[in-house]
DNA sequence: GCCAACGTTGGC
DNA sequence: GCCAACGTTGGC
């Protein structure tokens, strides 16, 4: 089991949105380490979502449903698209000033690498911050 | 709205 | 293959 964290800005998809689709097709990555990053995803996996831009917080845990397949955005066989489900919304969204905070959170990649839009997780990371959200 | 970080593009 | 210019992301 492998743990993650995608970013969404809530404007154009929110939690709120997530949970009433009950699924996303996670598409339009134009990155090649993200994309590397959505290969790597297994059935099941855990993914933190972090609304980034307003809100700047994790305010869920999603699932991977469907790994990996051709971005159907797109016609170039490069990218791939997964498909998310919404596991659980955190009691308490964990902010990103409770994230910087965190001694235990200092090598996370929300903080080390900002632009990525999805990265791998640690399971103590991903453990502090459901524990923060809690 | 500004700007830093950083990936991508294109000229050489 | 280097590197400057440019575009995008996202925090502030």
């Amino acid at each position: 089991m492998n743990y993650w964290l995608v970013k969404s800005e809530p404007q154009k998809y929110s939690w709120d949105t997530f949970e009433q689709d009950g699924r996303i097709c996670w598409d339009g990555v134009r990155n090649y380490q993200a994309r590397n990053i959505l290969r790597a995803m297994q059935n099941n996996d855990l993914v933190l979502y972090y609304h980034s831009n307003e809100g700047k917080a994790v305010v869920g845990i999603a699932k991977v449903v469907k790994e990996a397949y051709q971005d159907p955005t797109t016609d170039h066989k490069d990218w791939v698209a997964v498909d998310l489900a919404p596991a659980q919304r955190l009691a308490k969204p964990v902010t990103l000033q409770q994230i910087k905070k965190d001694k235990r959170l200092e090598n996370i990649g929300l903080l080390r690498q900002m632009r990525l839009s999805v990265m791998p997780l640690k399971w103590e990371e991903f453990d502090v911050i459901v524990g923060l959200g809690g």
